[in-house]
DNA sequence: CATCGATGTTTAA
DNA sequence: TAAACCTCGATGC
């Protein structure tokens, strides 16, 4: 699930279900008691995704969740809720039982199945988070610290002149982001498949977006990231702008855009014919993760 | 029922 | 470079 879109995802819809009212926070598991007892009454003001980062944020405080490489939420509640929630975040649904409430008119939660790091619940329904990589709550000058280490997100743009892109953060536009995606190309010496693979070089790209991309502009992949011709690297960021902004409108990443079962180009495709040009695509192992490409159509 | 692998990152060596 | 984190669906026997 969990690359940039899922993120944004998320972030949309605890703006929808839980935003603006005091909510309750619990650890199940016991994990993150501390944090839930800092974060349990109080009121969700906002929540923002940059790259595979959510933050939440609750007067100073920031509840920051990384879901690494299999978190998850899930969303559950009564009819109001599921109606409620209709973007539809990785694993929303209905309660099937017969919706029962306390004293104070709460939806009483099913008990928790497994190993729930933190539940978070408003009225009508709740959301389970399970398997994060980090879930924490920070301060102002954590959070920057955060932030800091975090390249542009293709996700966080803003048209000229408009809006926000978070709460205490510059908005930026498009050509600014990519002005800075490609000043962080140009002083890299790594392979472009490994730069996009970093975080601090561009935010919210994982392992399918990574090959497709790659894929579909016809780069090969083991490029050196500083040789990379600034035009072919400004159309690789529209290229995952693009993508990303069609993951979040599906919920799912499926950069194969013409009808039919198949996905991906080249992600988990190897050893099977290109469907571009034939060649065999094949699979490496690149700085702990496999790499998905083309011989045929991703040269220099 | 056991094993493997995954859309990720940090830490240690 | 490897291990650890810690969850679950897919696969194999």
């Amino acid at each position: 699930m969990p690359e940039g879109h899922t993120l944004h995802r998320l972030a949309a819809q605890i703006n929808t279900v839980f935003a603006g009212h005091p909510w309750r926070v619990s650890s199940p598991q016991g994990r993150f008691s501390a944090g839930a007892e800092r974060l349990d009454g109080q009121v969700p003001q906002h929540a923002e995704a940059w790259g595979k980062h959510l933050f939440v944020h609750l007067g100073p405080a920031v509840w920051q969740v990384h879901l690494g490489l299999y978190g998850a939420f899930s969303f559950r509640g009564d009819a109001d809720f599921a109606a409620e929630a209709t973007i539809g975040a990785p694993r929303a649904a209905a309660v099937t039982f017969e919706p029962t409430y306390d004293d104070d008119g709460w939806l009483i939660p099913e008990p928790p199945k497994g190993a729930v790091r933190a539940r978070v619940s408003a009225r009508h329904g709740w959301a389970d988070l399970r398997g994060p990589t980090t879930c924490a709550v920070l301060d102002p000058t954590e959070y920057q610290a955060v932030i800091d280490r975090l390249g542009p997100d293709p996700l966080r743009q803003v048209m000229p002149g408009q809006g926000e892109s978070g709460p205490q953060l510059p908005a930026q536009t498009d050509a600014e982001l990519r002005a800075t995606f490609l000043h962080n190309l140009s002083r890299r010496r790594i392979s472009i498949a490994a730069a996009l693979m970093d975080q601090a070089v561009i935010a919210g790209v994982g392992n399918i977006y990574r090959a497709e991309s790659l894929f579909l502009e016809r780069l090969d992949p083991y490029t050196p990231s500083n040789q990379l011709d600034p035009e072919r690297a400004a159309a690789l960021w529209d290229r995952l702008t693009e993508q990303l902004r069609d993951g979040v409108d599906e919920g799912r990443i499926r950069t194969v855009r013409t009808r039919g079962p198949r996905r991906h180009w080249v992600y988990k495709h190897q050893g099977t014919p290109c469907q571009r040009c034939g060649a065999v695509i094949e699979a490496a192992e690149l700085v702990g993760r496999r790499l998905y490409w083309c011989p045929g159509c991703q040269r220099d």
